[in-house]
DNA sequence: GAACCATGATTAC
DNA sequence: TAATCCTGGTTCG
């Protein structure tokens, strides 16, 4: 279940461990057969997140694509060559949460793949399995263009141009929640951190996009990329300040510290008292404090 | 073992 | 707005 923060960790993962390897790739469980045939046996020079999209490329200029949606998650393992190049070490899982796996073995390859994984990427050292994507498909460089084109600005990127998503929505009537939602007004933000930006901004999700003011949306924009760079130095999203959690670093913030509203409705504002609310708009579940955003 | 739920997004009505 | 797809962990009976 991940936002951009978890993408942008898997792109630099596979660059790390996979970036000048010949790699076999494959689909154990048959739903991705032809595309990995387009890259089997050729080398990945690269991979990059624009949003919650993420894209391994191949030499043979055509380029892997996959979106993880709800329950994607990529796992990982290699030998000591693979783990040294790693940024998250020893055979883990990131997608929704990431964790150590056991005791270290000698490798001996990839083990036995599950059933459900959709693609298989081995090299010499160690091996990525993907698992329950919304996508994974092979595509040439102009779909690759066609595919980024329809995207929003992603805060994580140095050369994102935040004046596109001001002009999506200031010219929008939709409310503020729903536009940072939007994945081709704003990319890579997604229900956490919608709620928690909007919490610590203290504006109303409701309020239509239109009235917010230039100052306002900067201050959206700028704190969505403040909060997506924690979550890809952690690797969770932690979006409370030190202050009000007194006494709980960073990489022990687990979720009853970790968020100010996101999952907490029922429970008193941590800053103001007034209990925290929750309502499904446009299909998700929207967490705001009504005393503090107005 | 069923039912339900989730940090997502598209499609159809 | 509802139905649908993707998977797996948790909760329910």
């Amino acid at each position: 279940m991940p936002e951009g923060h978890s993408i942008h960790r898997i792109a630099r993962q596979i660059s790390d461990v996979f970036t000048g390897e010949r790699v076999q790739v494959s689909s154990p469980q048959g739903r991705y057969t032809e595309g990995a045939a387009l890259l089997d046996g050729h080398t990945i020079t690269g991979a990059y997140a624009h949003g919650k999209h993420l894209f391994v490329t191949f030499e043979n200029d055509l380029t892997l694509n996959v979106h993880l949606g709800i329950y994607g998650n990529w796992s990982f393992g290699g030998d000591e060559t693979f783990t040294g190049a790693s940024s998250i070490g020893a055979p883990r899982k990131i997608g929704e949460k990431e964790y150590a796996a056991g005791e270290e073995q000698p490798y001996a390859g990839p083990p036995e793949p599950k059933s459900t994984v959709r693609c298989r990427i081995v090299s010499e050292h160690g091996w990525a399995d993907l698992v329950g994507p919304t996508i994974c498909r092979t595509l040439t460089p102009e779909e690759v263009r066609t595919v980024r084109s329809k995207l929003g600005p992603d805060p994580l990127n140095p050369d994102a141009d935040p004046e596109q998503f001001y002009r999506a929505a200031r010219k929008s009537s939709r409310p503020i929640g729903v536009i940072l939602m939007d994945q081709a007004a704003i990319s890579g933000v997604g229900n956490i951190f919608r709620a928690e930006s909007l919490y610590r901004q203290e504006i109303d999700p409701l309020r239509p996009g239109k009235s917010l003011s230039d100052e306002e949306l900067e201050r959206l924009w700028e704190d969505n990329k403040h909060l997506l760079v924690i979550g890809v130095r952690v690797g969770r999203i932690i979006t409370t300040e030190p202050e009000d959690r007194p006494g709980v670093p960073e990489t022990e913030a687990w979720p009853d510290h970790a968020n100010y509203v996101y999952m907490h409705h029922g429970e008193p504002c941590r800053r103001c008292g007034t209990t925290i609310r929750m309502e499904e708009i446009a299909g998700r579940k929207l967490y705001w404090c009504p005393g503090c955003q107005v």
